[in-house]
DNA sequence: ACCCTATTCAACCGATCTCTTAATCAAGCA
DNA sequence: TGCTTGATTAAGAGATCGGTTGAATAGGGT
């Protein structure tokens, strides 16, 4: 369930109009007209757009008559983030080890600048 | 440049097989025969992936004699990191002003606690 | 009832993705 | 020169993507 959506995701994030839909929607609720405004393209197109990002769990859609309201929903950015942050924690902990070795070997060497 | 790379980014990241390569890459460089000896795929499929890493900006990729060194790079990483941050700032701060107009909201009532 | 608006569903098309196999390139070694 | 190893390129199959148009559904308003 984790892994799985973390490719859903990043693929819903991949498209250019997604992420502007994500950021419209960052700034309050939005019925699918309102999104599609601002895009040179079909309704139908930017309703398919929004089943992709709820799909992702990124959005979700109430019923109001016959509007449905979009709302930005955070859990799945979170979890990008953090998968994000997690590989870049790794790096920095490797680049601090051969950062301590690197201050070793000079320290071996009777060196104290480089 | 920037917001196709957060596409290239994000398209790259969507994959399961190329996230576990990152994850890999993250502790250390690697070949190519190497990253592809976990996946039950062929060695062509793992460099098809490498490349679309590459492409990212994702990785970087050195020579060593018949050897290709892959190594990970963090910029679009910080890119991608960055672009979700963004909005997850512009979230919370709706949420403090929705929360500062409920607490004004209350205090007109005279309700001191929910 | 009828019509209007908002939205979705269905079918289709061309482009792109992910994998395969086969062929090719690059570098070292007999 | 050939042989072997590591890796890429090329071509193709099958699935998915991102868009289109046309028809259907949902929920008022008159």
């Amino acid at each position: 369930m984790e892994n799985d959506n973390l490719s859903l995701t990043f693929a819903a994030l991949a498209d250019p109009t997604r992420r502007a839909i994500l950021a419209r929607l960052a700034e309050g609720e939005a019925t699918v007209n309102v999104l599609a405004e601002p895009f040179d393209m079909s309704l139908q197109a930017v309703s398919q757009h929004l089943k992709v990002l709820e799909r992702a769990g990124l959005i979700t859609r109430g019923r109001s008559a016959q509007w449905r309201p979009c709302r930005i929903e955070m859990a799945p950015l979170d979890d990008a983030a953090a998968w994000i942050g997690q590989y870049r924690a790794v790096w920095r902990d490797r680049f601090d080890l051969l950062d301590q070795e690197i201050r070793k070997i000079r320290q071996q060497k009777g060196d104290d600048r480089g």
